[in-house]
RNA sequence: GGAGGGAUACCCAAGCUGGCCAAAGGGGGCAGACUGUAAAUCUGCUGGCAGUGCCUUCGCAGGUUCGAAUCCUGCUCCCUCCA
């Protein structure tokens, strides 16, 4: 069997690491405990965060065993890396609501209840540190001198730094010393953004306890353009199907650039690397293939099996004008609404594919708005009965979106 | 605590010798054409309501004025330098 280190590296995952062929070694011949921590900035899990995710679970699977850390404690603070300007601070309430979605979240992905995988919240021992023995103990580790030509301060060295921010590498490397004291845990990943926390944790325990730990940065999920990755008009790729439906979902990956399925397949799926490469040298209209896969198989592996199919068939139904439209999402409405005629201005706002009636108008104006097979050519089309097949009628905005209308 | 600079629509950023400002320009987004549910390109749109009129908007609250993003007062937040 491949090295699990190996694996990550050739699927790209990797970003840098402190000491390679120690942990190399390390990881080929015991179990290592290892850790990645969460911010608990969002009431749910991104696409982007996947990427640690995968990487966990491929550790997992090669016998280690993985801590997922809720940053209960460390997003009282606010990790400052890369950022231009200071986070908004979140309510205790609210980070400890984002913790319970992340839960159950990553539930799906480990097992803990068996003991090979463990959830733990650094809220446990953050909340009640005491100030001076943090100091008098941890603090003394740390170079302020050091600190600052960190990378990661850089764009907040000109904008402006708290110490309230600038104490949060202090705070995510005590988070390393107690996960190694508790758990032995020998590893830290993260995602690259992340490299001057982990170096500071790994330099903390090898200061306070001598003992060798090591960290590990990963690709940041970003398109070929060098955008960052799940990131949409409508805002964020979520992995709660609250927020974004299965359906959006297995689109957003189903429309990736040509240039980013091969990246993604890699980074997002377990599929074989070979058959990876193959997908990704298909050409023209037959890449298409490949970002079906590419969907389906990151869809089934957030969402299950089931809504995978649902969305894949609902999206051929769209677009390939075969199969039922029953996964569409859809409004019913009374029947006598449009006995009269209702005014396609109407309708759009009321099943919300638009925000307002001006945007309505100039959606129609453009041509953006096609009811069945016919473009809507006047703001003032009254839609009736006549209009439904049967008792639907699928309304197209732009290329993508549809929305049917149930008659009741 | 003292001195100076700043806050403009989703973001960046003009305007700030008062009316011609719903507010230049860029980005982003949306729509159309072309396509492969791609990229690139070109075109249009991008506060709300309503057929060219009205309403809300230029950090917040007041004031001056026929009229204010533009002037005055107070407040909040941010930055820089000094203590």
């Amino acid at each position: 069997m491949k090295h699990v280190l190996d694996v990550l590296e050739e699927r790209g995952y990797v970003e840098q690491i402190t000491h390679r062929e120690e942990l190399r070694e390390l990881l080929g011949k015991e179990q290592v405990t290892f850790y990645i921590g969460f911010d608990a900035t969002a009431p749910s899990l991104t696409l982007g965060h996947l990427i640690p995710i995968m990487t966990a679970l491929h550790l997992y699977r090669a016998g280690h065993r993985p801590i997922m850390v809720m940053g209960g404690g460390t997003t009282m603070i606010g990790d400052p890396s890369g950022k231009s300007e200071m986070r908004q601070l979140l309510q205790p309430e609210t980070i400890a609501a984002n913790v319970e979605r992340f839960r159950s979240q990553f539930s799906r992905f480990f097992n803990f209840e068996d003991g090979s995988a463990l959830l733990v919240n650094n809220a446990e021992w953050l909340l009640d540190l005491n100030f001076m023995q943090f100091v008098r103990e941890i603090g003394r580790h740390f170079s302020v001198n050091r600190m600052l030509t960190m990378e990661a301060y850089k764009s907040r060295l000109e904008a402006g730094l708290t110490f309230l921010e600038f104490s949060y590498l202090l705070i995510q490397s005590y988070d390393f010393l107690e996960l190694f004291r508790r758990y032995n845990c020998r590893l830290q990943v993260g995602g690259n953004d992340q490299w001057s926390n982990i170096i500071g944790g790994c330099e903390l325990v090898r200061k306070a306890d001598g003992e060798s730990v090591y960290g590990l940065t990963l690709t940041l999920l970003t398109t070929a353009a060098g955008v960052k990755m799940g990131k949409t008009e409508k805002g964020t790729v979520w992995l709660d199907p609250e927020r974004t439906s299965p359906y959006d979902f297995y689109q957003y990956l189903r429309n990736v650039d040509d240039a980013d399925v091969e990246k993604m397949l890699t980074l997002l799926t377990f599929l074989p690397l070979d058959e990876v490469r193959r997908l990704g040298r298909l050409e023209g209209a037959e890449i298409n293939r490949a970002k079906e896969i590419l969907a389906f198989e990151v869809t089934k592996f957030v969402h299950g099996e089931a809504a995978a199919q649902q969305a894949q068939a609902a999206a051929r139904a769209v677009f390939g004008g075969e199969g039922s439209h029953d996964s569409m999402p859809s409004t019913t409405m009374p029947k006598e609404r449009f006995a009269a005629g209702l005014d396609i201005v109407t309708l759009l706002s009321e099943v919300n594919l638009v925000k307002s009636r001006s945007e309505a108008r100039r959606l129609i104006d453009q041509g953006g708005i096609t009811l069945g097979q016919e473009r809507v050519e006047s703001i003032d089309r009254l839609v009736t009965v006549d209009d439904f097949d049967g008792s639907e009628l699928i309304i197209r905005k732009g290329k993508k979106v549809y929305h049917r209308v149930v008659l009741e």
